[in-house]
DNA sequence: AAAGGCTGCAACCGCACTGTC
DNA sequence: AGACAGTGCGGTTGCAGCCTT
């Protein structure tokens, strides 16, 4: 049955269904039409007064979703472009699974799109034998595994409890070993009160191949996203690129200010933990499975009331140097996937997209 | 042409968070 | 403080259409 097509005994809002009992399925033209003319009055929020005024037999949640998801005039329909897909690239190697974070950076496209997306991507790419990232990314995972594309037995229950950054908080130990980032790695909280492992300040939007000082914690890492994406002529949603008022000269401006507002959503309180030079040996590792409690002063590390390293305050502009952290977990996929990584370095922008790729004689490729 | 597999997408489900009473 | 409703989020599922054999 195609959308928009009214199924057989649902003709109308309701038909078919008993009083009280609640549709569910595919919407209807008429209901989205109900729906609509009832945000067009009432605005959105307030969705389960939407199947009392209206007699739609859906639930809030449902309603909400739907016009979320579908009936929203702001939505960008299509596939996603090629800097879509990079954005969305460089925003998971940061967030992991936040795919909601990861739609307020794509005006028009929905977490569920981007989900959708994400999840269709791994498919593809586990089954091609090719990388998840783009090939900046993948010289940092040179050093070290490919981020997990995160499985639900990973991430599940982790949610609210610890952000799964996948980069940032499920390897750190490797990301600590990574002799392309030095061990700094800085705790900050996500604003709910839960730290985060962020790597070490750099200079954002510097060469990676800016010498690095493992003393320091400003050593240069992975940017954000690439200059080509910012600076070039791609095109991007207004509010990824350009502050209102400020003309974007430099790839550096546009990085900071895409980060700007992940900080600003990430930030939460505003308070950001530093552990200062701090190597393996003083920071605590947190395991994926230690998420749930390592930060709740029973298990791992407390870095508010007990810190094992030395913290400070810093600005939030500073997590613009965020940089993927590899995960603890490795899975015989990864693994895979990390050797052929390291048999083929020389991966261009071009190649990344999967339908170019000319990678097809790759090792482990069937 | 038909069957089976694959893909993309819409929608549901359960859990967590937040605000209000 | 606890209950409750509303909302948001991420994982999963179901299905139609497409592709391959």
């Amino acid at each position: 049955m195609m959308q928009g097509e009214i199924p057989k005994g649902m003709a109308g809002a309701g038909a078919g269904a008993g009083a009280g009992e609640l549709k569910k399925g595919p919407w209807t033209a008429a209901e989205d039409e109900i729906l609509t003319e009832y945000v067009r009055r009432h605005g959105e929020g307030n969705w389960n007064a939407v199947r009392r005024n209206t007699g739609l037999l859906r639930c809030g949640k449902s309603c909400r979703l739907r016009w979320m998801n579908h009936l929203r005039p702001d939505l960008k329909k299509g596939s996603f472009t090629p800097q879509e897909e990079l954005v969305i690239a460089r925003l998971h190697a940061q967030l992991g699974n936040k795919w909601a974070l990861m739609a307020s950076q794509l005006p028009g496209r929905t977490d569920n799109e981007i989900k959708n997306y994400w999840n269709t991507r791994v498919k593809r790419h586990r089954r091609a034998g090719l990388p998840l990232y783009p090939p900046d990314m993948q010289s940092f995972f040179f050093s070290s595994p490919p981020p997990s594309p995160t499985t639900p037995l990973q991430l599940g229950r982790q949610r609210r409890t610890v952000p799964p950054s996948p980069l940032m908080v499920e390897r750190p130990l490797l990301f600590a070993f990574s002799t392309s980032a030095p061990a700094s790695p800085i705790l900050t909280n996500n604003g709910n009160g839960v730290p985060l492992l962020v790597p070490p300040l750099s200079q954002f939007a510097f060469p990676l191949s800016t010498p690095a000082s493992p003393s320091t914690s400003t050593a240069p890492l992975l940017p954000l996203l690439p200059p080509p994406l910012l600076a070039g002529n791609h095109e991007l949603p207004s509010n990824q690129l350009v502050v209102p008022g400020e003309a974007l000269t430099t790839a550096a401006a546009a990085d900071a200010y895409m980060v700007d507002a992940m900080v600003e959503e990430l930030r939460g309180d505003g308070e950001l933990l530093v552990a200062e030079a701090c190597n393996v040996d003083q920071c605590s590792y947190i395991s994926p499975h230690q998420h749930s409690h390592a930060f709740n002063g029973s298990a791992g590390i407390n870095m508010k009331s007990e810190p094992q390293c030395a913290t400070e305050s810093i600005d939030a502009n500073q997590i613009l140097n965020t940089i993927p952290t590899p995960s603890t977990v490795t899975t015989d996929d990864e693994l895979g996937l990390a050797m052929q990584l390291e048999q083929c370095p020389l991966i261009t922008e071009e190649d990344w997209n999967i339908g170019a790729c000319p990678w097809n004689n790759m090792p482990g490729m069937s």
